[in-house]
Formats: structure tokens, sequence, C-alpha cells
DNA sequence: CCCTACCCCTGGGGGC
DNA sequence: TGCCCCCAGGGGTAGG
């Protein structure tokens, strides 16, 4: 499910359950997720309350006050899912964590997600995180650091776009769609695209995510906000999934290539 | 270094 | 209804 755009939904949602709150207990159905859970998860996260939520890249961070952290990945199909107060878990609910009265899920049918625990001042150097690239909605990124790290690459641009290296939080659905607002044919080689092009390009990956996180993310199958509700930038989709489509700008047909295994689409007269 | 192929895992949808 | 194949929002690793 989760590009950046879910993952600052699901973080924004965690917010106002976790923060300030302590974690009054931990339950682990399932620890084999991507990377297998710390095995005193529940020891250490138990009692702990929590400061904050934030996100970076496609990573959630849940700070306690106790110095560690708990960082989750969504994979594609995990989230969070608060339970109803006489429910039991469903499959695939991994974890469960109690505040007060309010359970809360882990949910992650693929299990290609993970929880792991750190402290807090160890996050960045952790090597799930320390050679992710700038925040595409903050400083640091723009169309020079998109030049430099295109500079003499012959990767197409989309697939430059999906390194997490070169930009933190695209993934699949974005990096076409922001290729689509700047105009740019996805196998364009990426050292070949001129300054302006980049900068055009920079700028819709901006425009794009904070667009999508607007709408709540984009929900495909498994995305759901925690409380349950769609995100609903879906409809917004001006190429992904749109093959065989008429491309609304111009009226020619989305069409869909493969590159390194995965889907792009794109529209052949807006970009060229 | 650069890039593609494949793998992890489960489930949904379409064709037959 | 069942089966089989393809596809899926991610990312790490092994190869050429």
């Amino acid at each position: 499910m989760p590009e950046l755009p879910e993952v600052e939904t699901v973080v924004r949602g965690l917010l106002p359950l976790l923060a300030g709150n302590r974690i009054d207990g931990v339950v682990v159905n399932r620890p084999d997720l991507r990377l297998p859970l710390p095995v005193d998860l529940g020891q250490r996260l138990t009692g702990a309350g929590v400061t904050t939520v934030r996100r970076r890249a496609k990573y959630g961070l849940i700070d306690t006050d106790r110095g560690d952290t708990l960082l989750f990945h969504l994979g594609m199909s995990g989230r969070f899912r608060l339970l109803t107060a006489d429910e039991t878990p469903a499959r695939h609910d991994h974890v469960l964590f109690r505040t007060g009265s309010s359970r809360l899920a882990f949910h992650d049918p693929r299990r290609f997600g993970l929880l792991l625990l750190m402290p807090t001042i160890a996050v960045a150097s952790h090597p799930l995180l320390a050679r992710i690239g700038p925040e595409p909605l903050e400083a640091g990124f723009d169309g020079a650091s998109l030049a430099a790290a295109a500079r003499n690459r012959r990767t197409p641009i989309k697939a430059l776009l999906l390194d997490q290296q070169v930009v933190a939080g695209i993934g699949n659905i974005y990096a076409s769609e922001a290729l689509f607002a700047a105009g740019i044919h996805p196998a364009t080689p990426a050292g070949q695209l001129s300054a302006d092009r980049l900068h055009r390009l920079a700028g819709a990956v901006q425009t794009v995510l904070a667009s999508a996180i607007a709408a709540g993310g984009s929900t495909l199958r498994d995305h759901a906000l925690v409380s349950g509700e769609s995100g609903y930038f879906q409809h917004d989709f001006s190429v992904y999934g749109r093959v065989g489509q008429p491309c609304r700008p111009c009226g020619a047909t989305i069409e869909r290539i493969v590159q390194a295994g995965r889907s792009t689409f794109f529209c052949p007269r807006c970009q060229p």
C-alpha cells in the first residue's frame, strides 16, 4: 500500500491515538515479519509513554519516553487498524498494542512490513535509514539535488525516482504520476534530462505528493487510515492504473510498460 | 559501480 | 464452483 503519502496519513492518524498516552500492553501473535520482531518488544514497550509519532521516508517512527523508538514499515499490505471494544483480532493482526481501552493492531497479510525497536538517538544512523535521500517536501530536495543524482546516469528516470537514496518516499504510483505531471517519458535516461526539466520534475513530485497527502493517500486495496476510512487520491490518478483509458488533458490512450519488473503508466502524447 | 532478475508472502481478480 | 495464472503500493540480495 504505502508510499510517502499513505505512511504520512497513517502517522497523522496514530498521533492523536498514541501521543501523550501510555502503552499498557503488547501482544505478539506472529513475530516473523520481513525481519523477526525483537523478542523483548512487549517488555520494552509496556508501560512506556509515547511522546510523538513521525515519519521518515516510508518509515513510521513512534518515540517513547524511555528513549526507545518503535520503527514501522508497512511493506506492500501493512496497515494499522483500531479494534472495536469486543472485537476478536483478525487473521493477519500480527501485533496488538493496547493504550487505555483502545486496541490497535498492526495488520499485514503479506508480511513484507516490519516493526523494530531501537534507541531514538540511533534511528537516523540505523542501516535501514542511514542512506536514504532527502525528504521531497523539505529543504534539501529540488531540481539541483535531482540533477546531481541524475548526472551520468543512464538509468530510466522512473527508476531514479524509485531509488530511495535519491529522494525519500516515492513508490510506483507517485513515480508515474509525477512524470506525467512533468511531461517526461518514464524511459528517458536520467542523465539526458536538462536542468530545466529536472527542476520541473522536482516541482511535480512535490505537488503530487502534497495533493495525495491532502486526500489521505490512495486506497487501492489495503491502504486505510487508522480510522478505517479510505484515502481518495486514487480518484485523481492521471495515469496510474489507467492503461487503455483516455488521457484527460489530451485524449490519447494511456499506455503501460514494464520497467525493472514493475508497471509504469504514461501518456505517449503528454510525455514524449 | 550500474542495472536487471528474483525472492520474500498472501490474496484478489479474470479466464477457462 | 474450482483451478491456475497474473498482478499488486516495497525492498534486499545475487548475479551479469
